[in-house]
DNA sequence: GCGGTGTCGATATAATATATCGTTCCCGGA
DNA sequence: TCCGGGAACGATATATTATATCGACACCGC
């Protein structure tokens, strides 16, 4: 499956969804693209990223650090300051694990296994859960504004927002 | 002239702009739009509109703060604490007098005289400068992608990013 | 005059993010 | 094996953005 580029509907998580195995194949994922660039995954980004992919939909930075010292107190840890965070969060944007929401200043995995690439997203205000929007003609209308008005594009924030299929009626 | 729906070029400020005329003629919008609507443009609101139209680069609320105070400090009038300002941009964004930048934290007049609209920006990383765009097909594949997805679109964030015509060769 | 609503001042605090610096870890080359 | 250098991390402090709360006052309609 290739990302970004096809015209295929986003798919909000179904009721049937299967989270675990979904977060495990970003894992995976991410482990291949860590080897392949000779990055490394360490304990902490790693952490950073499963708590990040235990739901779809975008967590603050502060609560992604609340759960790594709450698993680091069930361990006996020492718990970690604001930093330790952001740098994990800073390497997994850099390799296109994660992205930022910045209608949220939130944070939420990346579901695409090609390479880093605009992030656009559906956002809903019932469940909070964002999906990404792979649909060409988006990129295609921004690209042709932006060449209209003599800009040259270099990235794009696309965040919509409303109900997903499952919450529209409720 | 209708906002937001034909597909004229946006407009990155010329060389030649008049801005004292271009944020005279914002103020005046603003003036008019609150005795439409029985809102009251009280002088904090007043003052906060006309900082923020002192150019068309996206500025943050504490950069509004540091100059309503620096204002007050010249009148020997005490200064203003951020929740004053706070409430100032709520009031100008309700009556969509502003839009707020995402991307940036941060807030930018709107030039727009029709009803309060979706805000699509060219935000140029050079000048700093943010335009809106006024491109009816990027809201075409906006709302054909949502009802593809069977999303119920309620609103969007379009931020692009990149080099206005004047800086795309510096 | 009285009550309701909107506006503002003042204070405190929450939420998000970064700067800096010293230490440690890891890997590759001598 | 040892060493040099860069990456990663710990620790502390601080910057930046935003909101909660509560009391005072003003304006408006009755």
């Amino acid at each position: 499956m290739d990302a970004g580029v096809s015209d295929s509907l986003p798919v909000f998580p179904e009721p049937g969804h299967d989270h675990d195995a979904c977060a495990a194949a970003a894992l995976a994922r991410a482990e291949a693209r860590c080897a392949e660039r000779g990055a490394r995954l360490t304990p902490i980004r790693r952490q950073v990223l499963e708590i990040v992919w235990e739901s779809h939909a975008p967590l603050g930075a502060y609560g992604i650090l609340t759960r790594v010292n709450a698993a680091a107190r069930r361990e006996g840890a020492r718990e970690k300051a604001p930093p330790a965070v952001y740098r994990a969060l800073k390497f997994l944007l850099d390799h296109g694990l994660l992205h930022r929401v910045e209608s949220r200043n939130a944070y939420v995995g990346c579901g695409a296994s090609g390479e880093p690439h605009a992030a656009w997203f559906f956002i809903c205000e019932r469940c909070e859960n964002a999906v990404e929007i792979d649909d060409g003609r988006i990129g295609g209308a921004l690209r042709e504004s932006a060449r209209r008005a003599g800009f040259a594009l270099e990235s794009s924030v696309v965040e919509l927002l409303g109900r997903c299929p499952r919450c529209r009626d409720g």
